[in-house]
DNA sequence: GCCGTTCTGGAACGTATGTTCCAGAAACTG
DNA sequence: CAGTTTCTGGAACATACGTTCCAGAACGGC
């Protein structure tokens, strides 16, 4: 028919998803997204609708994306308490690196929006239930292989250390402090032992 | 000399609290403080400064008066693991109220702006060095009634404890799911036996 | 090569933002 | 009561916001 778009929409939206990560839903104006995702003010709102909409998508790419990489880990075979260690371990790094300092893009929208939007709440919700879903069958699988025999409400358990990874991320914002990252994982973790 | 303020500094300034705490810093606009604060624009400014610094003595506030009532519990005699339990089952129980939406303050401020913002940052950072403080000064109680044998490093716990009142906290903004965080704090309050 | 579609950049929209200025009323001191 | 200070409400400031409109350029299909 016509003419094609110029840009990619899955490489925009990644690029609007770093941006709203970094600053928040309220923290991004629509030209801090015109800048950093190098099109058109129109594009924008051509292809995402309007700046929620576009927020949501973000968040829904986040969540589709970054979550499998955290959480790629625990599919390792071997040790499933290791594979936890490692997990909670690459979260402190990373969350003391510079660019940590954001955080995890599904907690901090719980905290800014998820009180007063509901699609953000129902998506973050979800996350929740899909990060329950993933250690439990780590867990699962780690007491199938007999380490985590002392492991008995395997779903308690799992909400426990995402609450626990969500905690995490949010001290980390207020501190470098690598010790006090580090004694909190050293004891979330004992509770697997 | 003269004329004297008809308003109460503590007591506007406990609503301007109440707003950021509730709407964070950016979704809070000066329209809505005057609204809240029951004064004068100019009133505002004249007595806190501007918006940024109204923020960071609301914050002050609400270190000093909020969390003392959070932790109260643990000052009282008798089983420190009870105090504990209580104290997290109020956290719960008012994290699922219909004002519990807005969570923590010190939480809320971390996420949103301690990245950015140094004075958040080091407000919030030495939240956590108080909260860490007065946690450990309970678990060190509780080892001298000999209650809590099992727990050696009462400084990482105190900090895993409040790094899971913050998660906590943070989830029930996306969730009111009862069983879900009570999951966490059966979880939480096993490393203490 | 022309038609039709869709891209692009920039201007424009109305509204909301944080902040300041101003004139007048109010209350304390002498 | 007079004088001085400080409060008060409203208007005004410049800027930034999210969003829409427009004219023209760029590309596809015939």
């Amino acid at each position: 028919m016509a003419r094609q778009k110029e840009f990619n929409r899955d490489e925009v939206l990644h690029k609007a998803m770093e941006v709203f990560w970094t600053r928040g839903y309220e923290g991004t104006s629509i030209q801090d997204l015109v800048k950093y995702m190098g099109i058109n003010r129109q594009s924008i709102y051509d292809t995402f609708g309007n700046k929620h909409t576009l927020f949501l998508q973000s968040l829904d790419r986040y969540r589709e994306i970054q979550s499998r990489k955290v959480f790629a880990v625990l599919e390792r075979p071997g040790s499933v308490k290791k594979n936890l260690r490692q997990l909670f371990e690459e979260v402190v790094a990373r969350a003391l690196s510079a660019e940590g300092r954001r955080g995890c893009f599904v907690g901090n929208s719980m905290s800014e929006l998820a009180g007063r939007c509901k699609a953000t709440a129902n998506r973050t919700c979800n996350s929740v239930a899909s990060a329950e879903k993933i250690f439990r069958r780590a867990l699962e699988r780690g007491r199938e292989q007999g380490e985590l025999s002392r492991v008995q409400d395997t779903r308690a358990v799992a909400r426990f250390l995402y609450s626990n990874l969500q905690g995490l991320l949010l001290l980390a914002k207020a501190t470098r402090d690598c010790k006090l990252l580090s004694d909190v994982v050293k004891v979330t973790l004992s509770v697997l032992d």
